[in-house]
DNA sequence: TTATAATTCTATAGATATATAGAATTCAGG
DNA sequence: CCTGAATTCTATATATCTATAGAATTATAA
């Protein structure tokens, strides 16, 4: 039976554990490796009544994938909007991407390697999210240059793919090691950013 | 019927256009998502003959990733073993890296996404090799420090998970734009990794 | 307690996949 | 052209998966 009152707290509570099971599942199995019973598993019940809190398994992968983005893309706004300076807003976007990747590691590895597979309609919002997201960095990095804190010759759409690139390779060391510490990671990460790994300009440690 | 003779060339050119086709088809639709009938049908054979040329379908997968390493892992050992300065052999170790994205793309992606799928014993080899990558990477930078070139205070396990995940993150610019200049990319990306965004150490262009 | 609604269960239709066996076909050398 | 080997094909046993329908159960509230 389908519901019919989806906005109870209880059905909404008990579909946000499933979206959960869903994020560990595939984050595990991947997309298609994943079934159905597989999830239904995870969260205690069986395989046919998952269909009551999703109309298919692609639903869901979607539901995953946005729920990995959507506090990550907000935070984004947050830092785009603000007026600090160009090494302020760098290590906020640092830390909020790694810090992403502590809190809810599952549903963004989800979207990083299985949004491919979502049918082009469902797969319009996240890319519209994830644009968003590109376009805001660009713009960070734009507005660096007319601080005089970024390199006229540095292309910022390369420098964006970079960035999100190098923080993506680093959510793997995130994931691996429960206790390293993110915040000085994301530190470490905005100094390499900044300075390079050259001798030039070493601030003081 | 299993082959007898595996080591004929007709047999092996064959069963390199196995290992491409196979590549394409789980880059497209992911390890699971893909079916042997897929990659029969890009072969331009039926779904059992297959079977001629792999033992099953993980070994498809696990043959894929090897090709996709293979040239990209020897390349390095080259560059950690000769004696260039800092600077050229981090040019060479990410033009290695965005190179091997334009030759061997799919594969290199099945390796990057699909790996884990791999039993335990299959995923061995693998693992060795991107160790040893790994390993080699963080050698030139250590020896970098030891140059000069390289800040004391640079961390190379922390460094090589950054340059490794930014030129993954590059690769994707590489594949949707067949046009890219890849050794102009690299060039930048090295500019960014010496330097950092930052005009503190502005070279002249 | 009883009626109603919400949630989960069982069972299954229908589709599709992997791997194998043996037949059919193609190829290469004499 | 003939023969044996190499390669591909057909057919299938076996398994699994998604999604649905309707029964059974549990929670809610009068």
């Amino acid at each position: 039976m389908k519901p019919s009152n989806t906005d109870s707290p209880k059905y909404q509570q008990q579909k946000q554990a499933a979206i959960r099971a869903a994020a560990s599942v595939f984050s595990e199995k991947g997309f298609h490796g994943a079934s159905t019973g597989d999830i239904a598993a995870r969260l205690g019940i069986k395989q046919g009544s998952l269909y009551y809190y999703f109309d298919s398994k692609e639903e869901a992968l979607e539901e995953v994938c946005l729920y990995g983005l959507q506090q990550y893309v907000e935070n984004m706004d947050v830092i785009a909007a603000s007026e600090d300076p160009f090494a302020y807003r760098l290590l906020a976007v640092v830390s909020n991407h790694l810090g992403s990747y502590r809190e809810k590691a599952e549903a963004l590895k989800v979207h990083n390697d299985e949004r491919l597979y979502l049918p082009r309609e469902r797969r319009r919002r996240l890319k519209a999210l994830g644009s968003r997201y590109r376009a805001q960095l660009e713009d960070i990095i734009e507005h660096g240059k007319t601080e005089g804190a970024v390199r006229d010759s540095v292309d910022s759409h390369f420098t964006a793919q970079s960035v999100i690139g190098m923080c993506n390779g680093l959510g793997e060391l995130i994931v691996r090691d429960p206790d390293l510490d993110v915040f000085a990671l994301a530190r470490k990460t905005t100094d390499l950013l900044l300075h390079g790994t050259g001798p030039e300009s070493a601030q003081g440690e």
